[in-house]
DNA sequence: GTTAATGCAAAACTTTTGCAAATTG
DNA sequence: CAATTTGCAAAAGTTTTGCATTAAC
């Protein structure tokens, strides 16, 4: 058996330059003017705090991080901005096993998938293109075109299985 | 490249043996024995009208179904019903892109992924054994004990593709 | 000065629980 | 009759909206 090349995406975040989200700004605001919207105050901080993330933010969580920073700022604009962020292309809305929809990089952060530890929410993020090819196959197959897939395995992590935790 | 096989889950579940649920009540009737509940009448309605499902069903879809043959069934008797049928493993609960629990059927009825149209919601259960083998080997590699794992390809159906829809 | 954005509060949803009354074994 | 289940109603949690006020252009 050949063997699986995997790309480990914590890894390749490390590799990246930090453009300190200056592309992404740009982005945003060129965005906002497309489609007739307005820069604001708020809207600077939450795309500040949404872009130093690594992982998944919930709406709430990113609130939290926002408001910690400047509290006049409200949770619906948290979830308005987060709404122009998946427009602008900068976020991407993830749906886990619990149901809350979370938010993460889209701008120039590849495509991949989730492993979670079910009992210690410890998350991986890998790519393997093999499954990707796969995933594409199976869409033509039925005619379809694909616009997004999702893929989470759900486990328990070499922690847990240590501690006895699973 | 060696043709893709993919196990196109409704052909497989036309050539089962209908066993009209015979099964399923044994196993559920068997189930609460184990765990010291009793049987009741909403539960029999319930599981019945869970077994005819060809699909998943939200809670609440259920509860519409259950109710129409006997109305005095109470939302919270379903929810609570189906937790049991997943304890018992006949039910499977799924989570997809719009944060609702939904449960298909678990007895007897294969793991299988889901391709569906973001425009229709029609959707295709399939099966690729490749893919499954991927995945285990990913778990592997980051030493996770894998215990269940979820796939969704969106994208737009043939047939909406076809009027426009897309 | 128009127009859009904000924050609050409240609505809309799904999911979950407390409890008196009914049902089961 | 003792124990569990039920249905209701209400709580809890996330997501979404209406609206008077504030900020941006």
């Amino acid at each position: 058996m050949t063997p699986l090349r995997v790309l480990d995406i914590s890894e390749y975040k490390k590799l990246q330059k930090p453009t300190r989200g200056r592309e992404e700004k740009v982005v945003f605001r060129e965005h906002l003017k497309k489609v007739g919207a307005k820069h604001s105050h708020q809207r600077d901080v939450i795309l500040d705090e949404f872009l130093k993330q690594r992982s998944h933010v919930s709406a709430d969580d990113l609130y939290h991080k926002a408001r910690s920073r400047d509290p006049r700022i409200g949770f619906s604009t948290v979830f308005r901005t987060l709404k122009l962020l998946k427009d602008a292309g900068l976020a991407r809305e993830v749906v886990l096993a619990d149901g809350i929809s979370r938010f993460e990089q889209n701008y120039k952060h590849p495509h991949h998938d989730h492993l979670i530890c079910t009992s210690c929410n410890k998350t991986v993020e890998f790519f393997v293109s093999e499954i990707e090819d796969l995933q594409e196959r199976v869409a033509k197959k039925y005619h379809f075109r694909m616009k997004n897939h999702v893929m989470v395995l759900y486990g328990i992590c070499p922690d847990c299985l240590k501690s006895d935790r699973g």
